[in-house]
Order: structure tokens, then C-alpha cells, then sequence
DNA sequence: ATGTCAGGTCATACCTGA
């Protein structure tokens, strides 16, 4: 079973080449962020003709979240954290597939720090926490994706230099995905790479495609009753390469059935 | 400090968020 995590930055606006990997790489569950669309422009049509069944949580301009199932439909469980009723941001969808929850997270940027943003972050990234532990609690199959907006560790940047002060690399973010890990998570690239620098988003900035100054921040998270399951993970460096493309590489794991 | 995207709007230029 693949699992595929996407930030596609707009989902109408790049759909020819969200199309163009969906087809390549076959993933049987895709989990979307920054849909940058309102719930009724999201391109139902084109992805069930793609083979794909979905649900999605919309918001206009910014944001937005999808879960995409091939051949069948997620069934729905969630479309916001627990405990989370006033969030206007469409930040977070989950449902069932093949057995597996799938969460799909698109965590605050956080930009610019300090700032209501930031508390914004380090809030969610708190209720996220508590949500995760429910569910280490509850011994669910769980895989948490999406781009969580935090770069773990300087082994997970090309260069901290110049980020130091983003919101991404702040203590305080870092502390708080450090002990989401604790909880007994298993970040799937890390573990079966741990000595490879891996990247999945390079800022439209500054070349940074072309120098290869990348981040990792698209993460997949294992509950510990699969984690036995992982065989192989990835990130699909070449579409990053293509003609309008995110500024984000779909990031994917191989789970044993 | 800079730079580049997308999507939106009291729109064909500028704003925000990233």
C-alpha cells in the first residue's frame, strides 16, 4: 500500500501536474495540503476520472486539505482536531482506508515569529499533540501526513544559517514535534534513511531548486502497531523540477498489506 | 534585505500568506 503526501500550493491552479504524478505513481491513498480553494472549486471531477476517490476540506485562498483514495472512497472521520470547533483554518481531514486511519495535516507556517502566528502554530501543534497521544492510546493503525511546517533537526536543512530566525526552526516548534515523536511515532523517511540529508520543499527563493537547498517538513508518522509494516519510503524529488511546479516533492511510503 | 509563487480583489495592479 503507498501512501503519498502532497503539498501541491493550488490544487486547481498546478491540477495538470498533480494529474501527471497521481498517474505515474499510482499512490492508493494521497493525502493533499494548501488546496487554496473554496470547498465547492475543488476539481472533483478530474480526480474520480483519475481513479480516485475523495474528501476534502476547502477554504478560500489559503489552506485547504484533500484525501485521495484509488478506487474507492475515504470514509470520512474527522475534517478538524478535536477540541478545535472555532478553527476557521482547513487545516486537518481524516478518514478510513483499507483498515488504516489516515490523518492529513497542513500545520501552521508560523511566520513571522514571534507574533499571533506563531502562537497560532505552537497552539495547533499542541492540540495536535493531544489528539496524537488519544490515538497512540487508543492502539489505532494511524499514518499522520502532511507538511508539518517544522524542520526537526539541521540535518533535516541544507543550511540553518539563514533560517535561524523562521518559524520553522524555532526551539519552541522543534520541542513541540520532538515530543509528538516521543509519543511513540515513527518518522518514516528518518528511520529508514538515518544518515541521508532528505529534502522535500525548496523555496521558489533565492534558486534554491537548483542549489538544492532544500528543507524536510513533509513528514509521514507511523502508529506503532504498523510500524512493522514499513518496507520502503521516498520522496519524488523530479516533479519539484517540473514547469510550474509546488514548491513541495510528494513524499510516499510502501506499507506491507 | 532579497527573492517567487498563487489566488483574490472596490481588477489589468496590488495585496496577503507562504
Amino acid at each position: 500500500m503507498r501512501i503519498a503526501t502532497f503539498n501541491v500550493n493550488g490544487v486547481n491552479g498546478r491540477l495538470p501536474r498533480l494529474l501527471e504524478w497521481l498517474e505515474e505513481t499510482q499512490p492508493d491513498v494521497a493525502c493533499l495540503q494548501e488546496l487554496k480553494a473554496p470547498q465547492d472549486k475543488f476539481p472533483k471531477a478530474a480526480i474520480e476520472k483519475a481513479g480516485y476517490g475523495a474528501i476534502w476540506a476547502g477554504q478560500s485562498r489559503w489552506n485547504g486539505v484533500a484525501l485521495l483514495a484509488r478506487g474507492c472512497e475515504p470514509v470520512e472521520t474527522r475534517r478538524c482536531l478535536p477540541g478545535y470547533p472555532s478553527d476557521e483554518q482547513a487545516r486537518y481531514i481524516e478518514g478510513a482506508v483499507n483498515g488504516l486511519l489516515i490523518g492529513c495535516l497542513y500545520l501552521p507556517n508560523g511566520n513571522p515569529q514571534p507574533g499571533p502566528k506563531f502562537d497560532y502554530k505552537l497552539a495547533w501543534m499542541e492540540r495536535l499533540n493531544d489528539y496524537a497521544a488519544e490515538l497512540i492510546e487508543a492502539n489505532v493503525p494511524v499514518v499522520l501526513a502532511g507538511d508539518y511546517n517544522v524542520v526537526a533537526t539541521d540535518f533535516d536543512i541544507y543550511n540553518p544559517r539563514s533560517w535561524l530566525k523562521d518559524a520553522l526552526l524555532q526551539p519552541e516548534s522543534r520541542e513541540a514535534y520532538t515530543r509528538l515523536l516521543a509519543q511513540g511515532w515513527t518518522d518514516a523517511l528518518r528511520h529508514l534513511f538515518p544518515d541521508e540529508p532528505i529534502y522535500t520543499f525548496w523555496d521558489y527563493f533565492r534558486n534554491a531548486w537548483a542549489r538544492n537547498a532544500g528543507l524536510r517538513i513533509d513528514h509521514l508518522l507511523l502508529s506503532p502497531s504498523i510500524a512493522s509494516r514499513l518496507r520502503d519510503a521516498g520522496v519524488d524529488r523530479e516533479v519539484r523540477g517540473r514547469e510550474g511546479a509546488s514548491d513541495h516533492a510528494p513524499t510516499w511510503i510502501l506499507l506491507d498489506d
